[in-house]
RNA sequence: GUCCCCAUCGUCUAGAGGCCUAGGACACCGCCCUUUCACGGCGGCAACGGGGGUUCGAAUCCCCCUGGGGACGCCA
């Protein structure tokens, strides 16, 4: 049989973590088995349905490199369809309409629920006789009242519910318009779906869809549920976790690569690896090795897994994302040093490419000022003299270089009897405006001899001036 | 409340009855490397939720309890 998987968001909000994860193990099992997988943009709800939400979830997907072999297909333009297996269903008696009004089911539910009972329609309107056709109707799936539905999870190993838990659904609103149930077994039986991966919180959708799929005398696809992913305090992911949509993670400066590798590892793994290549994940990868409770997620892995792919990563192929950033921060590059020298520099100092950006752009930009910690522990009184005899020997020097300077921190070091630390540090303040670069020769051969002389002289002069 | 699902270090996990004195990774803490910050190397801390069974033997199988999550819409 042919593999075929789908990921059918709903465009009413962006793309986030825990879709990009379903989305994520649809993609690498359809390509593990030479299968397809189909977007379908589930927009039946048209009060909620934005385009830039569908837009939103098409950038999240371009910018993981989650791309679909089919579609996208947009539910709203099959409601012909969907009317078409509505009126089947009736016609054969295996949905009605129902006329309760909103009121009764309300009022229903609260007493249902007072009384300790699972709220759920009693079935008033199912063999009504006589009806006012004009009346506002929704139409009601005739659920099976006896047995129960069954289906062996991928994940999740057996899953049996009773039919007596379930009730008559509602699959076409007051307006004709289809519900979700619905819409989605048509959708799944016309696409050719083999098999089904979301996330555990639709398990109860499962004996639903299986009980519709099974009145259209459909064949019925292989289910997975793939487990939630909670926010770090183990309660349901939400804004107020932080970073929830997928490009909210590219802003904040991470890879997609670290970010799909983080993906496929919460709630999965292969032995002890931790690193995976898209090959290795598509040739590894196994529904029935998926975790089957929910995990946490933890920011700090990401972190590790982002600062691994940033230091792997030729210098080359980061100068794209690297400069994306230094633009949003506003850093102009002209004149500086180029990005891929300042990156090979860099890259095993930061975990995050907006941190690369904001720790570099003292290269092209002279620094606003000095960070407090590192002024007040290194620019001593001794300081000022110890620079100028560094200036004075930089601008003596007939060929410049990071090299040379380097050997003129140590020469003045030692002309002062003092530690290389009590000249290299200052200097390293001096011309980055923090305590922190790669190694001076490094650095100051990046930074050229101008800037190098003017931040010098800069930093003399300010430690030099009266403090207020 | 009812139904469904789940349960190993703080977190992600290995573990398919003896290989477990429970392994790896992140985080954390030391030490080494180092003119800074990092990288790297070495070491440390830290878990089978509880109670009953089954078995010669249980983290692994069964039951109960507890705890967590999900679902109960004319949302998806």
């Amino acid at each position: 049989m042919a593999v075929v998987t789908r990921f059918p968001p709903s465009p009413t909000g962006y793309l986030h973590v825990g879709g990009a994860r379903t989305a994520l193990y649809n993609w690498l099992f359809a390509r593990q088995q030479g299968g397809k997988m189909i977007l379908r943009i589930e927009d039946t709800d048209r009060e909620r349905s934005t385009e830039a939400s569908v837009q939103a979830i098409f950038d999240g997907m371009n910018w993981l490199g989650l791309s679909h072999d089919e579609g996208p297909y947009f539910q709203t333009q099959r409601f012909e369809r969907y009317k078409e297996v509505i009126q089947q269903l009736l016609d054969e008696g295996k949905a009605y309409p129902c006329f309760c009004s909103k009121q009764r089911l309300d009022d229903m539910r609260e007493e249902q629920k007072a009384r300790g009972d699972k709220p759920r329609y009693d079935g008033r309107c199912r063999d009504l006789q006589d009806f006012d056709v004009d009346a506002d109707a929704v139409i009601r799936f005739r659920n099976p009242d006896e047995g129960e539905v069954s289906w062996n999870d991928l994940i999740k190993g057996r899953i049996s519910i009773a039919n007596s838990e379930l009730d008559d659904l509602v699959i076409a609103r007051a307006d004709g318009s289809p519900t979700y149930n619905l819409t989605v077994v048509v959708d799944d039986m016309d696409m050719g779906i083999s098999h089904v991966i979301r996330g555990d919180d639709h398990v109860n959708n499962t004996p639903r869809q299986i009980n519709i799929l099974q009145a259209l005398e459909a064949d019925l696809p292989a289910y997975g549920h793939v487990p939630m992913i909670l926010g770090a305090d183990g309660a349901r992911l939400s804004k107020r976790h932080g970073a929830v949509s997928v490009m909210a993670y590219r802003d904040e400066g991470f890879l997609p690569q670290a970010l799909l590798n983080y993906l496929v590892r919460l709630g999965w793994s292969h032995g002890d690896e931790e690193i995976f290549s898209l090959e290795e994940m598509i040739e590894k990868f196994d529904l029935a090795k998926v975790q089957k409770a929910a995990a946490r997620f933890d920011l700090e892995k990401l972190k590790w897994l982002n600062q691994h792919y940033i230091k792997a990563s030729a210098a080359e192929d980061l100068v794209a994302e690297y400069a994306w950033h230094l633009n949003r921060l506003g850093v102009c590059t002209d004149g500086g040093p180029a990005a891929v020298d300042v990156i090979q520099a860099h890259q095993e100092r930061a975990k995050t490419l907006l941190e690369l950006a904001e720790t570099t752009r003292f290269y092209f930009e002279a620094p606003q000022a000095y960070a407090e910690k590192d002024a007040k522990k290194h620019f001593k009184a001794q300081t000022p003299e110890l620079l100028s005899d560094v200036l004075e020997r930089s601008r003596a020097l007939e060929v410049w270089s990071g090299a040379a300077m380097h050997a003129q921190v140590e020469a003045v070091a030692a002309a002062h009897d003092v530690g290389m630390g009590k000249v290299g540090q200052p200097l390293r303040i001096a011309v980055s405006g923090a305590g922190n670069t790669p190694s001076l020769d490094v650095t100051l051969e990046l930074l050229g001899r101008a800037q190098t002389e003017q931040r010098l002289q800069r930093a003399i002069e300010f430690m030099q001036a009266p403090t207020p």
